[in-house]
Order: structure tokens, then C-alpha cells, then sequence
DNA sequence: CTAACTATGTATAACAC
DNA sequence: TGTGTTATACATAGTTA
């Protein structure tokens, strides 16, 4: 009616046919503000989004979504972040199991890590594994989690570079850390992903 | 001066104080706007921002960034949409080593399940492996490929969904088809993901 | 679907604290 | 860093072609 825009409310769009059109439009715009901001800020960028239908948009600032996905699952002791616990019930593909089990794997590395150093020894790589998780975000108005626990922040000298991290997720994502991780690693899974439902 | 905004350049933004205000104020905007995205629209959005410091900001609708990047590489015949060119030589950790090899058995998985097609036999249980590759966006004002294919697509009768996909990248990416992908496979990498340096 | 159009809502650059 | 203000650029819902 109105010819200009109404006021946004953020709700979702219950017509599946403006609900697409939406989409395509607001896409546009996002993969557009991932593009400036890769290159504004010089800095790395994915963004990976389904249409209401299941068509994928994808956009890397390098090139590759893979390639973003890799430094951010390369994060030193990027287990830290949240807990593990994957649907296995739900794994449809050989690949998927792989990649689930790539994640025990290198989470079983990282406790080989942290005990090495608890022994003094200094074997391994990783520059830095100090993170200090600060997630954030609130949702339209409710689903709000905030965990800043912001522990005594040891940090290697060799290190110019600071790993903090922020993660915005709506979901039932939880930031513990490395200690409470263990006992979180839930394999028979519980109501997780919803939307997620791989066909 | 103006008080304003000044009309946007997309050039990276040389003083380092500045490049890194810009990004902290468009990083939240992203983020609500992928939220926006995914609530408006009920759709999986994942986001992974990092900062020019290193720092890391990722968004997922479900909760977890690891989540979105199953489906996306859960994709049916996800190898389709591009090749595959890792930098073997920048590979740093196992579990990067791992991510790689997983691909790699994906592929070859995908072969196996084309050489089943082709003989007439159907063991595999993916539902639909047809993809129209859509691939699109410009930049600024170069770098721009569009290789909208188009083939003829059959479809599997019991699948509803339509698995097209649109792959929006700044760097030297390509779609190409599942056959021209074999070829591709360069394990002995090129001069690819020049901000990638995985600290 | 694709492409305009346009009024209006939103994001944000520049500045101040 | 963070917060707030303001003027302006930009995004986009609603609509038409």
C-alpha cells in the first residue's frame, strides 16, 4: 500500500511466495556487505546461505568457502569454543562421518597438547591456544546467551596476533571451556539442528 | 567534515585504526542482517567474519557454524559446483590434512556413485544428484564470472527440492561441471588463498 | 523469474564525549 | 576501545511493467 517500505518485524514470513522474493532481494545485500566489508577491512569472509527452496548462495572473500571454513576450524584449540555434539543418528553420508570424526580426532590432538604441556614438554605447533571466548548477540528478543567468563589471559610472547572470538548464533550453542568440553561430547545426540535436515 | 556519511568507496581502507572501526560497526550489521535472513525466511545462514586483528566472529542460524558447512558440503555431488586445487603445501595441521582427505574420498565416493549410474545400478542412497550450477555476482567492477550452464536436468521423482546453487566469490573461482572437475585435481597447488596464512 | 521504480526504513561515516 | 548524535547514503517492501 504504503509504496515506500513498512517497518521491519523481524518474524517469519509466513507467505512462501513473498517469503522467496524476500530472500532473493535481502541475499543480494548480504552477499554485497560480505563483499565490501572482505574488502573495506581487507579481511576474510564466507557466507553461506539456503534459499526457503534449498538453493545455495555461497560467498568467500578468497575464493572459497572451504578455504574460510579451514582457518576457522584452524583456530588454535578451536574446540574451545563449544561443545561437540553431533546427531549421529542423523549422518547420512560417509563424508559426513568423516568430517565428524575428524573433529574427535583433532580434539583427541588437542588433549595430547594440553597434557604435554601440563608435562613441560613442547612438541607441538600451535603458536597460541590462549582464546578468550567472548560470544555475544541477542535475537529479536529473546534466546539471549552470554558467557564472558574472560579467564586470567596467558599469552605466548611469540605471538603479535590475539584470537579472541565472538560467535552470534540463535540456537542452543553454548561457549565452555576446554575442561567442560570433555564431558559434553554427547555421540548419541539430542533435539539438535532442526532446520538442518540433510536430504 | 559533513557529518554525514560520505559516499562509499570499495577500496581497502589504508589506516589501520580506521579499517578496524569500520569493520567492528559493518561486522554487527552483517550480523543482524544474516539473522534477519534466517528468521524472515526460516534458512540456514552461516557467517565467519575475521577482524583485521585475527579476531573471528561467525553466525549460524542453528547455533553452529560446523552445522551449515555439513550442508554445504553435504550438497548431493557438492564436487559439481567447483574444483578442487588445495595448496598441499600450506596444509598445517592434521586435522587440515584430515579436511583435504575427506574431500578427496567425497570425490571419489561421487565417482563411484557416477560409474553406478552409468552401468544402471542404484545403490547409493542420494536422493538427487542433479545440480544446475548458477554461479554469479559481480565485483566492484572486475572480476566478474558467470558460467550458468544450464544442461538439461532430469529429476528424480522423489525429490521435491531443487538443488541449484549460486557461488558468489571475488577470487579466481570456477563451476565446472562434474567431468572437467577430475582433470582438475591439483594436488600440487597454485598461487591460491593469499590472505589464508593459517597462523 | 527479472527488472525497474520509489517512498521509507535502516545502516553507518564522521564527529563528540 | 565504547556510547551517542546526526546527516546522509544505502537497502529494500511494495508495486508495476
Amino acid at each position: 500500500m504504503s509504496m515506500g517500505r513498512n517497518k521491519l518485524l523481524v518474524k517469519r514470513i509466513e507467505s512462501p511466495t513473498t517469503r522467496q522474493v524476500i530472500y532473493s532481494k535481502r541475499k543480494d545485500g548480504i552477499v554485497k556487505k560480505a563483499n565490501e566489508l572482505s574488502i573495506l577491512c581487507d579481511t576474510d569472509v564466507g557466507l553461506i546461505m539456503f534459499s526457503p527452496t534449498g538453493r545455495l548462495t555461497s560467498f568467500a572473500s578468497n575464493g572459497r568457502v572451504e578455504d574460510i571454513f579451514l582457518r576457522f576450524i584452524n583456530r588454535p584449540d578451536e574446540l574451545k569454543g563449544g561443545y561437540y555434539n553431533p546427531n549421529v543418528e542423523k549422518i547420512g553420508s560417509l563424508f559426513e562421518a568423516g568430517v565428524h570424526q575428524q573433529f574427535l580426532e583433532n580434539a583427541i590432538q588437542h588433549i595430547g597438547q594440553s597434557k604435554a604441556k601440563l608435562v613441560g614438554s613442547r612438541i607441538v605447533q600451535q603458536p597460541n591456544d590462549d582464546v578468550e571466548a567472548a560470544p555475544f548477540y541477542v535475537a529479536n528478543d529473546d534466546s539471549y546467551r552470554d558467557e564472558s567468563e574472560n579467564p586470567d589471559i596467558r599469552r605466548d610472547p611469540s605471538s603479535v596476533e590475539q584470537y579472541g572470538e565472538e560467535i552470534c548464533s540463535m540456537g542452543p550453542h553454548l561457549s565452555l571451556n576446554f575442561l567442560k568440553v570433555q564431558k559434553n561430547w554427547n555421540l548419541s545426540g539430542g533435539g539438535q539442528a532442526p532446520k538442518l535436515g540433510i536430504k
